[in-house]
DNA sequence: AGCCACTTGCGAACGATTTGCATTTGGATC
DNA sequence: GATCCAAATGCAAATCGTTCGCAAGTGGCT
């Protein structure tokens, strides 16, 4: 059994252990989602998922996002000007820096900000429920 | 004259000075801007801009508000799940919090994250072009 | 095998924003 | 201050990503 393999199969059970009926559809999403090692958006995950499960429409993409986001299995990052990206939420947190002449999506992540952030929310009464960063990059010439 | 008065010459001038025709929609939609303490989106200024220039329409409001981002002179901000929202761009740097209960944006700003940002960044061949960061938060209950 | 609430696919609706086009207008020129 | 024309406006229609209503189909407990 793949790595792969065994994320879909870990994905699928917390599902079915929320509750949630386990579709032909919704098998190979969580088949694409386990699999995909970038940020593809909801077309993307259609046309890969097409090849599990032929047909796929796309409200049924959309509906099993918005469910599968829901149950915290998987991540939705809304990037300027683009439509929102998805990602299996097995990986540890992260921020993302996005290159702007490619479109490229590199994963970062720094315990001294996340702290430095929840001490400004702290001092102003705040606690931090979620919060979103985003570096929008250029590679340096060079 | 008063300070937002000022505000809005100042941003007039810059705008005149890169060739920017000054209508009277326009002049409206700096005014109505320049005295802003808020963050208020397309809809609602152009409720404010039609005192000054009445019957000022939706579309010329988009269209000057991407036309006054791209002569530098406001900034444009799109937190999640709502329309975008602006502000003038005098004020000097700052990130938002966004409380989730009542929708209210708090501003701050932290030179030690951007430091990190930007040595993050220069660590893996980047330079920051743009960033965006937003702490959605909630009231600490106490 | 049968049942039934949940899920699907379809197409139509949605909200925010952009665009095409005929009409108006700022502001440089006389 | 009248003239002029490229640029700006208002309107309605189009666009894009996403959601929704509904009739038909299907997981999975019995």
């Amino acid at each position: 059994m793949t790595k792969q393999e065994r994320r879909t199969e870990r994905l699928t059970q917390a599902l079915r252990s929320a509750g949630v009926r386990i579709t032909r559809q919704r098998a190979a999403l969580l088949t694409v989602l386990a699999g995909a090692d970038d940020h593809p958006d909801a077309v993307e995950l259609q046309r890969r998922a097409e090849t599990v499960a032929p047909g796929i429409s796309l409200s049924t993409v959309y509906r099993t996002l918005t469910e599968l986001e829901s149950k915290g299995v998987i991540h939705r990052h809304q990037f300027e000007g683009t439509p929102a990206r998805f990602e299996h939420a097995e990986a540890r947190h992260h921020d993302h820096m996005i290159d702007m002449d490619t479109g490229e999506v590199i994963e970062f992540s720094s315990d001294r900000i996340e702290a430095l952030q929840a001490q400004i929310a702290a001092e102003l009464g705040y606690e931090i429920v979620n919060h979103r960063m985003e570096l929008y990059v250029r590679k340096t010439r060079g």
